[in-house]
DNA sequence: ATATCTGCAAAAAGTTTGCTCTACG
DNA sequence: CGTAGAGCAAACTTTTTGCAGATAT
């Protein structure tokens, strides 16, 4: 098992147009998409997100680059990024959807349910089985998700005190209600 | 591992008010709340549930018990219930939350993307992963959930042609968005 | 008796959409 | 240039809430 080390894409020298580019809005690119500013920006504040923002921080984000940007467009554009499969939607509770790059390849969150805190994981044990279920089901695992919620054990707490939240995308609601 | 049997309470005999209650009904009481006209005939409903309904299709089953229901209380409820730790509120996309009772025991979904059935099925090779994973991470595992969505084998598909879908709180749709 | 609950309707909260103008390709 | 995209505001959907009257314990 390995805990993902998220690389963000550093800011590019504003060159050209293309050069400057993130990750993702190469991938927009690739995907045939229309790249207007206000997609390449969206498309930069998703590479650089290293958390999972919901739309409103998209928004945001997106404002303090551009402030010419309306939330329809967010809420346009992940919708489009989602269908080309550039982005993947999630639920952590709370009513709002929050997005992440699907290039992070697929990992899965363990919610502390103390601190709000999302770390992500991968296992490859753990598709492993899920693929030998669904088969066992008859079917062929197309995608999934899992989420564990824990909460630090005795032991694991004391050996640091960096008791702050990391992940948050604009809310944390660890049990997803108010 | 093995696909739940759910069992769901036949109606009881009428008699007096306490004998007919449903099981969630008596788990209310167990947990102090109030039990009005509206709220047994909501939990009987959940009680009889056998799928994961929205707040919709709890509402709509449980106004043909009972007329004088509205959704607001039907909201609340869910709400109350959830908090008691009663009822379980899923996500299977689709923006609507879906309940189904906590007694049902802990379980995990197989979601097929074409027909939008949602199979139910209990591995505890599953738990014990997941429950290493979070020990390994430095967490005691409290809660947990796992969504398969997966499409059946060309196999498997022809051995029957039971087209239909099964399971469906009021709308099921496969992908999550219209 | 009285704190809790319900219905109703209005308000939130999140997301989508129609229309007109702008801009990418 | 022509068509897809953006902005704005209005529409929608799902869920929550304030208030007055009803009800369980």
């Amino acid at each position: 098992m390995v805990m993902s080390t998220k690389k963000m894409g550093r800011d590019g020298a504003a060159s050209g147009e293309a050069v400057g580019d993130s990750p993702i809005a190469r991938l927009c690119v690739k995907h045939g998409l229309k790249m207007t500013g206000q997609r390449r920006v969206i498309a930069r504040v998703l590479s650089e997100a290293e958390d999972h923002p919901d739309v409103e921080e998209l928004y945001r984000r997106a404002s303090e680059l551009d402030s010419r940007i309306s939330v329809a467009t967010v809420y346009r554009t992940v919708r489009l990024l989602e269908e080309k499969g550039i982005l993947e939607r999630r639920d952590f509770g709370g009513g709002r959807a929050r997005y992440e790059a699907s290039e992070n390849g697929h990992h899965y969150h363990l919610i502390d349910i103390d601190s709000g805190n999302v770390i992500e994981f991968e296992n490859d044990e753990l598709v492993g089985l899920l693929a030998k279920i669904a088969a066992e089901l008859g079917f062929d695992l197309m995608s999934h998700r899992a989420e564990l919620f824990g909460r630090r054990t005795a032991s694991d707490r004391k050996k640091d005190t960096t008791s702050g939240k990391a992940d948050d995308g604009s809310q944390s609601n660890p049990s997803g209600r108010a």
